[in-house]
DNA sequence: TAGATTGTTAATCGATTAACAATC
DNA sequence: TAGATTGTTAATCGATTAACAATC
């Protein structure tokens, strides 16, 4: 959307040559900011002020979007709605991706029931599950559907991402299998991590369990009177 | 647990000293490795065979593990089950911290329903919610409480910890307040940032959909066919 | 033009890796 | 003892911050 051809191209050539981790993981916490500024009507920010509002330093903010190109103007800062629809357009929120979620139960259907796919521009198009319980049920108005069914699915519909809420006991298993219909993307909630880059399928895996640790690693240092 | 004396009182010498974030973020990621070779009966490994196992390098696992203590022996290498329980003092797990789940829906009860918090020795306790067709709800053998009597249960029991499952809209006052009570640690799964450092809280934000994000950047960088 | 703020280079800081002496 | 592997120091690498010239 509103993007010029010459800007276009010049961030293919850049996103082309490699962005640090580091950046890359910080990007979509400047894509919250920046549609929370945009939803509070401010249209022009600086990179001083973005920096008390994020809490980082300026200099990183103007040395993460510049990896990008220059999409800030000297003298006058960063036009919002303009960075908002670059940084989108970086982490590909207008491309349309399709997801699929296998294993519906109680994660599955949280996620399905959430607005985490459309606020990001990935579209939910089907729930499988083993459980003939929860077979052709409803989850947030999608039907969901016997894993038998799986293959034949992902041969007649573009699906780009898989999520996988099954037990971990399963997870690598259905990981492989999807991983051989095509599917490039996985976003994985079991507690086992799962690699399948030499199969050029990408992979996020959440973790939320390392999380809780870490907060209790954080109360366990901090004070902690009942000790 | 099987905790000698002069080790525990080294311990708690060096987590007084900061220890940096990056080996802090993978304590947990060496707890679920050590669990599951604990699991398969493997009572002793070196770093350079826990580095193949990780994908990581054993001199990381070395310097990793040196921040708090030694914990291995030269020529032998590390007694899974002793460093287990080393790491799993040091994350606290032993601690029986307690936690309360603020916003029984759809993620608030597929946590409650998972092993979540079980696996990594924290124990929920209750459930709040503010809908009226939720409280009095049994989820996972918890009845939801109305969030009117928060205040009174927090005063009478030891809550050491918040999850957030509320809307967005409303987590940071729900934050505020809790804090106000004394809860010392609160795990927000809503996608605004809390920080109440300042008040002696820790804090640790989920942010689900980054990861999602991430998960699109990195699909748009890799190959895509589709475009 | 003068003031403001970016883009970008150079300096600093922290984290990772390599190497090896200590030691089981 | 000889072999193996840690603990730890030193070297490298990457990420962050500071500074300022370019420029709107």
């Amino acid at each position: 959307m509103n993007q010029n051809d010459k800007s276009s191209a010049a961030l293919s050539d850049v996103t082309r040559d490699s962005v640090s981790p580091a950046v890359i993981k910080r990007l979509p916490r400047y894509f919250r900011y920046l549609r929370e500024l945009l939803r509070n009507d401010i249209l022009r920010i600086s990179s001083g002020e973005l920096s008390k509002l994020m809490h980082v330093t300026a200099s990183q903010i103007r040395q993460d979007l510049n990896c990008f190109g220059g999409f800030g103007q000297q003298g006058y800062g960063y036009n919002v709605k303009y960075l908002y629809g670059k940084i989108s357009e970086i982490l590909g929120v207008n491309r349309n991706y399709n997801a699929i979620i296998i294993g519906a139960g109680n994660l599955g259907s949280a996620l399905a029931s959430s607005p985490i796919f459309e606020k990001r521009g990935v579209k939910l198009v089907a729930l499988f599950d083993v459980n003939p319980n929860v077979i052709g049920s409803s989850i947030s108005g999608y039907t969901v559907l016997p894993m038998e069914e799986l293959d034949q699915y992902c041969a007649e519909h573009t699906v780009d991402i898989a999520v996988l809420t099954t037990p971990k006991e399963v997870v690598r298993e259905t990981a492989e299998h999807i991983a051989s219909l095509g599917v490039k993307g996985l976003w994985n909630f079991a507690s086992t991590e799962i690699d399948l880059s030499h199969q050029g399928v990408v992979v996020q895996n959440v973790h939320m369990g390392d999380s809780l640790m870490t907060l209790c690693y954080e109360l366990t240092q901090n004070g902690d009177t009942r000790f």
